[in-house]
DNA sequence: AATATAGTTGAACAGTTGTTCAAATATTCA
DNA sequence: TGAATATTTGAACAACTGTTCAACTATATT
């Protein structure tokens, strides 16, 4: 096959890089800690913390990151901000890893 | 439900450091480059460099690190390194992180 | 209104990462 | 063997990233 016909048939330099920033954001153990607790349940900010053994602020650094990238929402409930995941496929994304992680070769 | 609860129901630290660190290789646009061009076709180096319009040398760097990911694999064909995907699993991770960027809201 | 609790934010710092360039290695061909 | 081609490697550098700390905002409680 030559390289014409492979850049026809592979994602666009705009897909690539959107498919990176998305990675990117996956590809820290804060942050794919947070998505992994939040794959259980909603959380507040001090839960999560404790949860990871982490500081509030770290954990509000990484949350306002998943919440650029739009893989978590939150909402205002007296004090606390309770955080969850924003969309089905952070479940099938974080899956995806894990079963490539486990797998036996 | 309670923290300990949470924290019986999530991946091991291990787990989510495992991830992370899977995550992070392809969170580069020169590595999600390679792996998309090279889910089209085994190539060899100079190929893809002229593909992606990177240098050798950049290019060949970053083999290095998806060679140790366990992401690609090479065989030597006369002066030429042919590299290709490791594992169907590369396959499954793309297009899933490709499905979730594709997805209209 | 004052205090306590929960979370956010910005600056600073150390550590990490990706590219470039030059040099080295490996293989083929004359 | 010597030249040409393909790839790898190491060092250096700039750019980026994640954490910490302190200060700030918002809400609830007394």
């Amino acid at each position: 096959m030559n390289i014409e016909d492979i850049k026809k048939k592979m994602p666009s330099t705009d897909e690539i890089y959107d498919l990176a920033e998305l990675y990117k954001v996956f590809g820290d153990s804060t942050r794919a800690g947070i998505l992994s607790c939040l794959e259980v349940s909603e959380l507040c900010v001090s839960d999560i913390a404790e949860i990871l053994g982490l500081t509030i602020s770290a954990v509000s650094h990484q949350l306002r990151v998943l919440r650029n990238a739009k893989l978590v929402k939150s909402k205002k409930l007296g004090k606390d901000v309770i955080y969850s995941l924003d969309d089905d496929h952070v479940t099938k994304i974080l899956e995806c890893g894990l079963s490539h992680i486990n797998e036996e070769d």
